[in-house]
DNA sequence: CTGTTAGCGCGTTCAT
DNA sequence: ATGAACGCGCTAACAG
């Protein structure tokens, strides 16, 4: 496998490389490889071949810099790309995306807000078309920021807050009252509810859910049953046992997220109670668990597809506009909702 | 909140817009953003006021070309996100790099290999800094070709082949053999293979693991005992379910990889035999399922995080690169090899 | 310390 | 059908 290079060793070659090569200007050799017909066809072949044994790519970086559009990039920003709810989100997001001939630059944040700012700043600097994000706290503002510099935001499981923008959720409250009026169908009185930080727009969503479902059957709500705060499973699995040693403990579970109905189940396994589980999210092996548990379930693909699609969609709009004189939105942002349902495993 | 700005309304805000607000040329604004010492602290403070005062966020595309450059991403090339392997690979790849500043772009090619190709040179054209990739095939001469653009690869779990490349490797064999040893030292003597399809490198690396296993026990190697091509959990829920149904079944079943061991877990519930299991990979939940379990497991976050410090050494090397005569490699390509270890579950 | 010139690789505009 | 000139936004090299 020879390697090709006619100019300098080591840099790729140019679009100037190429049209030396085929002894042609570089204006015709980009007119042949961005297939604009108004070339001969003998010298639209020599462009070819040029290209082709000088194993030439187009430089992106120059295009777009020229075109003056996006780098046909869209910035993805998520806490936790372990968590199988966000990968799946990338992944519907990505094929969205991919089928536009864009690509998905991701953006963890692990939690950290700080970090969440700065890398919103740094996507809008790399210039990428838009930005799909599920920020990590309450403050919107570097995504309103980002809005007001142009760049497309769609907001995921989260409303925007403080600004305009497009944004997919979930029946977060819808679910959450459902599945513990399931619970309480089944003749329990006293329900816990384990679920992420207040500040998670989600986790209170979903507290709501869980409260107004309560009420409804003429329950009040404890708090000492209500444990807000675990992220991941170890966390969740503690504040479940701690619930569970309570002198009067609740005798069914309500979790707001999988990171804490995994942690529930643990806990309950640990202390061979049959304390009935219940929570938001399907999760693989959720069928195996051995334990009767009934889940919130709803399509999380589609959940990252429509993130795409609605992004996408600004995209568009934003490449068609000639000149719109105040430069206000062209559509009226929306909000879309996704239905949820419920599973029972297990009995 | 007033949205800024002083020139072109809808464009964002130039170097030259800056230099101008501030009464300065582009080149002083530019070594003040940059932080360039040699500028006197008052005009200094003016051209910082005048940037935030404009909103002013730095064009990193036409600073890529500018500077010759990467563009400050690297590209990670995987078959399936949504497969917690791969999304655990991203994670600690993506915390690697972004240590440095730079950010990952995911290509995921959901087994295509065409797309793969196009992937690559995609990536290649965008300038990337670097290719983390785990092909899917066992052809790689896309990746070949990007390495001899100039753009450094590493391949993750998978060895180069037809070129040079760093790489970070599990010990697929060793692991492999391991746990069959296991299962063969408790008395089994007909033990079931379930892989991915023959093209995956850990997958065949991860038969000879087994079949050395067998062999080392005295064991002929019983082909029909052997199922490779099951890249999801319910195919290979229904090849196992076909194992377990042959007149002289397996009494044991080892898996390759996590999908595998999924899909036969399920069979062997469903049929309710006593059949041993192992596989490779560690899952969540697998200590959960209420059957015995053994499994090779490996720190999965390293193996990310070391495909990204190799590739990382490379970019550096790249970038500090003056005028090597002769474009050779500077430093000889690594191959690293993690350890994998045995665990137990649910006995 | 600051400004001018030049050009990264490409594509649009206007000639030819 | 083809080419020359110019500029996208930024910065290295050289003035001054």
């Amino acid at each position: 496998m020879p390697e090709p290079r006619d100019s300098r060793a080591g840099q790729p070659p140019t679009l100037r490389d190429v049209a030396e090569h085929a002894g042609v200007s570089a204006m015709t050799a980009s007119r042949v490889l961005r297939d604009d017909p108004r070339v001969l066809p003998a010298t639209r072949d020599r462009v070819r071949a040029a290209a082709t044994a000088l194993g030439y790519r187009p430089n992106q970086v120059a295009r777009s810099l020229r075109l003056g559009r996006g780098t046909g990039l869209v910035g993805l920003v998520v806490t936790n790309l372990a968590n199988p709810f966000y990968s799946r989100l990338a992944l519907g997001v990505d094929s969205v995306v991919v089928a536009d001939g864009l690509k998905t630059v991701i953006g963890n944040t692990g939690q950290d807000l700080d970090g969440e700012r700065d890398l919103v700043a740094d996507l809008v600097g790399r210039r990428v078309d838009g930005i799909i994000a599920v920020p990590a706290g309450s403050d919107q503002r570097h995504l309103a920021a980002a809005a007001a510099d142009g760049v497309p935001v769609v907001l995921a499981s989260r409303p925007p807050d403080g600004f305009d923008a497009d944004c997919v959720l979930v029946d977060d409250f819808g679910g959450a009252r459902d599945a513990t009026a399931r619970l309480l169908s089944r003749g329990h009185r006293r329900v816990g509810f384990l679920g992420s930080p207040p500040a998670v727009y989600t986790g209170t969503e979903r507290l709501r859910g869980y409260t107004a479902a309560l009420a409804d059957a003429g329950l009040p709500a404890d708090t000492r049953l209500v444990r807000q705060g675990q992220t991941e499973p170890a966390e969740a699995e503690r504040a479940a046992a701690r619930l569970l040693a309570l002198p009067d403990p609740p005798t069914a579970l309500f979790c707001s997220n999988n990171r804490n109905t995994i942690g529930a189940f643990r806990a309950i396994r640990a202390t061979g109670t049959d304390t009935a589980l219940a929570g938001f999210d399907d999760f693989e092996l959720a069928d195996a668990l051995g334990l009767p548990l009934t889940l919130v379930t709803y399509d999380s693909d589609e959940l990252g597809r429509t993130a795409g699609r609605l992004l996408m969609e600004r995209v568009r709009e934003r490449r068609g506009e000639g000149a719109v004189p105040d430069g206000g939105s062209v559509a009226a942002h929306q909000r879309v909702v996704m239905p949820t349902g419920l599973v029972e495993y297990g009995r």
